[in-house]
Formats: C-alpha cells, structure tokens, sequence
RNA sequence: GCCCCCAUCGUCUAGUGGCCCAGGACGCCGCCCUUUCACGGCGGUAGCACGGGUUCGAAUCCCGUUGGGGGUACCA
C-alpha cells in the first residue's frame, strides 16, 4: 500500500534553465528526500528542430552546480532506461501499434485549414472537432489513397474527468472540452503528449509534480495511463498529480526562457550561490515555518509538504533573492567562502589556474573582511580586485571623480609621510598613525581623511576596512598607491 | 469565445471558524553602532479585492462580481 514514492524532472532541452523550471525540479527533488524516494531526471528531447546538445549539458551542469541530485536519469544510469527520449523510440512505437489496434488512436487526415474551416462555419469555438473519429471504411480508403499526411490521435472517453490535485484540491474538466488530441506527428515521430505519459507511466512515476501550465492536459493523460493498462503495456496505475503555481517575473508575466532575468546562469555568473538561489526559489510557494525564512536544502528536504504548497503564482524578487543570498555568505565559514570566490576570481582574470600558494594565503586573509559586506560574490571579486590587480591595478572613475579632487592632495601627502616611517606595518600601526596625522594633525573628519585614501588604495567607496586592506597590500604596494593618485591629481584636466 | 486555475502589506508568505482591530521576511523610513559601504540592534510604514450569504462568531466555509494568470499546437 506504502508503494515507494518516485518522482521526476523531465526538462526539454531547449535554452537555457530558468528559475521556474528549477524551482520545479527543486520540489520533486524535496519530495523525493523527504519520503525516501527516488528523483528521477529524463530529458523530453523530442523536437529535434528544438533540442539542443548545448541545452542538454547547461541543464545537466546547472542541476550539479545546485547539487540537485538525481537517482536515476543520464549519467547515473537505473533500471528504466534509457532516459532520454531520443533514445526510447522503440518503446513509443511498440505502444502506438498496441493503442490502434484496440481503437484508442486514429488515423487524422484534417489539415490545420480544414479545422479552422469547418469550426468557424460551425461557429464553434477553435480546437479540434474529432472529424475523423467517425470516419466511415470508405472515407478512410478514399483519403489514405490520396496520400493526404496522417497524424495518430487519441481518442478521448466521453466522460467527465476528476482528479485531486495535491496541490490544488479537486479540478474537474468536462469531456466535451478536451477534443481528441495528436500522439504522432505526420513524420511518424512521437510528441510529448505521448512519450510523457508513457514514460511516467513504464518508470512506475507515483506522483507528477509540474507546472501549472500543464494542469488542463491532465485528463488527457489520465485517459492515455487508462489506456496503456487496458492494451496491456502497464498496470493502468494513475499518478496522483500536483500542478505548482508560476514563478512571475517583473509585471506579472509567467517568467519564460526568453527573460533575461529568468535565466539561471545570469544568478550564477553575478555570484548567488548555489544555497541562496534554492534557498530563495523554496519560498516561491512554500514556507518552512512561520517565523523563518533561511534553511538548507537538508532542512528542507525534512519538511518539505507537497499538501503546503501554496497555488497561487509567485513574482520573482531579485532584491529579496539578493538579502537571501546574502545571508548565506555570512552562513559559510570564510575557508569555504574563500574557496568559492576563487573560480570567480580567475573569471575576472585576478588569480591564476590553479592559484599560487601565496594567492591563497591572501585570499584566506582577506575573506573575513568582505564577507560582511557582500550580497553575491561578485561583490567580493570586486572589493578583493584591488589586491590581486597587481600592476592592472586601476581606480574607478566614478570613485576618482567624487574623492580624488583638489582637497585631496594635503591628505594623501600626509598620509604617505605618516606612513612611510613607520616601524611596524601592521593595522593597529597603521590606523594610530592616520588618525594621528589626519584626524589629529590636519584637524579632518575621519570621513574626509579617510574617503580619499580608501579610493587611492582600493580603488572604490566600497572596499574592506582600509587599515587592514593596506596591511594585506603591504607597505611598499600601499605608499606607491598614495603616490600614484597624488601622481593623478596633479594631472591637467583631472583637477576640477 | 470556451475551459481551467488563482486572489492576505509594494513583493514572498503565516493563517485551515474564535488565540488575528492579522504574524514573519524583503523593500522602504527613522534611530543606534560606525573611518566609507555594509553587518548588526531597535522602532515605524503598509494588507485580508468587492458584494451577498452560512454561523453566536469569518481572512478562514458557500455563491456571485471584479481582477490576474494559463490552456485551447503535428511545442513541452
């Protein structure tokens, strides 16, 4: 009775992933862990004039990057193979002849026109009006010697079709709405609304759970499991079915692979991390508990309720993301954190492949003092570029412009005599001698003193605290800054 | 057009008839902390779409209206 549950992630591969189709996979993933199930991926690749090899791999890539383990699917292996679709022909042809022979397909000879056609002159509503369900013997004689192109359509019970939704509750679809729709294209190639259900069906999937985009096609398919049990190609068993709300984007659009902000590499190259993204996407429509908003995936995976899942569609809040992801990057221990900047830092070209030991030790100290001021890693990569730049070293021009003006040169000239004599070079030193020489000495605010400085020798207004980035830098790096930005000001034209 | 789904602060949500003149988070505003920016702390702003029922009692149940979304493919 307890019968194991299985669950699957059926991706085309067409495009990139985007965040509605992750989040998607997120919630089989969690279902599948919390009952102790299996996590089944099989790639829909059906339209060759769609699929792509590429998509294929993004899509095996992304799920890896997110540690969206499957149990069975490419790469992995399992006892239903294969799984992908391209690879089952032989299956899908085996249950097509089995379904015409019992009269649960026919043979359509209507062009798209003739059914425009024939509804309009009706003044029925569009869709197919299964004209050639009723064909007579002579009918299909005279058509199929005319050579008119075929497709394969399944013929829908007349009946009304009820299911209840796990997350939805009870949906009832009238037969008369769902006309007799194709399973096999004129070219004799299978499409999804057969392959789907027939492999759901052959890996022994007990629960669909989808997006709300496919919830009308459901009594179509749930005449289709009937179907396959009645020829005898399974047990007839019927998933229990779940159609999960949309992920919206800005307006209130379904958030679709054209979207740049749909794209899921977009949140991978600025630096969300893997645990922030899901973490994220997990509350597009579900929550852990009332009062609580950051958990892991294992957290999740315990308390995860299919039945919980809310059914209205969810907007996509890259700020929220972003506070999310942020409170993750404080979550990492800073060896683990410093570990993740490095592949970002050589992206930008500011650490070599594999990084030198001394890189590494560099990069162990100044971990700390980005992590309280990053939402994504590509904001430490570009607090951390002034101390890896090396010779490439530059300052920003917005930063120049606003710090490194006229009133600047006192300080930087004072800041580099305080400096240059000092015993010891560290950012106890460092920071007395400053505060000495600009606070105590000039007679500044620490914000004027130290605003130009921290441009000089960081290159932003955003950096990590300026005395220990300094001794980070090192004294030699550090006074030759100071002198290349009073070098700067000096400049004709950079003087305002 | 027809069918289906959805409806709590700007956004994501908690809430399954009394615990709610509605709780949390993001955002926003103010204050504290402070060498920038952040982090953190404290406080504040803001919502049950509307109308009918049912009930002693409704954000919670029912009906309708309105609004939003999806489907109606030889895409998935």
């Amino acid at each position: 009775m307890s019968q194991a549950v299985r669950v699957r992630f059926c991706p085309s591969p067409t495009g990139n992933p985007h965040v509605g189709l992750i989040r998607t996979a997120l919630y089989n993933w969690a279902f599948a862990r919390h009952h102790g199930g299996a996590f089944v991926l099989r790639i829909e690749d059906t339209d060759a004039t769609r699929d792509s090899e590429e998509s294929y791999q993004a899509l095996l890539d992304t799920l890896r990057w997110l540690r969206l383990d499957w149990d069975e699917g490419p790469e992995v292996g399992g006892s239903f193979g294969p799984y992908r679709q391209s690879e089952r022909r032989s299956v899908y042809e085996d249950v097509v002849v089995r379904l015409v022979i019992n009269g649960y397909a026919y043979d359509c000879f209507c062009t798209a026109e003739e059914i425009a056609a024939r509804t309009r002159a009706a003044g029925r509503p569009p869709g197919y009006d299964n004209y050639c369900r009723t064909l007579t013997v002579d009918e299909i004689t005279r058509f199929s010697q005319a050579k008119r192109p075929t497709v394969l359509r399944f013929r829908m019970p007349d009946r009304v079709m009820t299911w209840a939704d796990l997350v939805r509750g009870e949906v009832t679809i009238a037969a008369e709405h769902v006309p007799d729709y194709v399973i096999v294209r004129s070219s004799g190639q299978p499409l999804y609304t057969l392959v789907n259900p027939v492999d759901d069906a052959f890996m022994k999937i007990t629960h669909v759970l989808r997006g709300e985009d496919l919830l009308s096609s459901t009594p179509r398919q749930i005449a289709l499991y009937e179907a396959l049990g009645d020829v005898g190609v399974t047990d007839g068993a019927v998933p229990r079915f779940g159609h999960l709300p949309y992920v919206m984007g800005e307006g209130n659009k379904k958030l679709s692979k054209r979207d740049p902000e749909a794209s899921l590499s977009l949140y991978r190259e600025r630096g969300f991390l893997p645990e922030g993204l899901l973490n994220y996407l997990a509350l597009l429509g579900w929550s852990i508990a009332e009062d609580r908003d950051i958990f892991s995936m294992q957290e999740m995976a315990e308390a995860f309720e299919i039945g919980s899942v809310n059914a209205n569609p969810a907007r996509f809040d890259l700020r929220k993301a972003e506070a999310i992801n942020a409170a993750w990057v404080r979550r990492l221990d800073t060896g683990e954190l410093a570990d993740r900047l490095v592949p970002y830092l050589q992206a930008a070209g500011l650490l070599s492949t594999p990084p030198t030991e001394a890189d590494r030790v560099l990069l162990a100290a100044a971990t700390p003092l980005v992590r309280e001021r990053m939402v994504l890693l590509g904001d430490g990569v570009r607090m951390l570029a002034f101390l890896f730049a090396g010779d490439g070293f530059t300052v920003e021009e917005a930063a120049a412009a606003k710090e490194l003006v006229a009133e600047a040169q006192p300080v930087l000239a004072a800041a580099k005599d305080a400096l240059a004599g000092l015993d010891e070079w560290t950012a106890g030193a460092i920071e007395h001698a400053l505060k000495a020489a600009l606070v105590d000495g000039l007679g500044l605010k620490p914000r004027q003193a130290f605003a130009p400085l921290r441009v000089a020798v960081t290159g932003r207004t955003v950096s990590p605290p300026l005395y220990e980035s300094m001794e980070l830098l090192g004294r030699e790096r550090s006074l030759e800054r100071l002198r290349a930005a009073r070098a700067r000001l000096g400049s004709p034209g950079q003087v305002r």
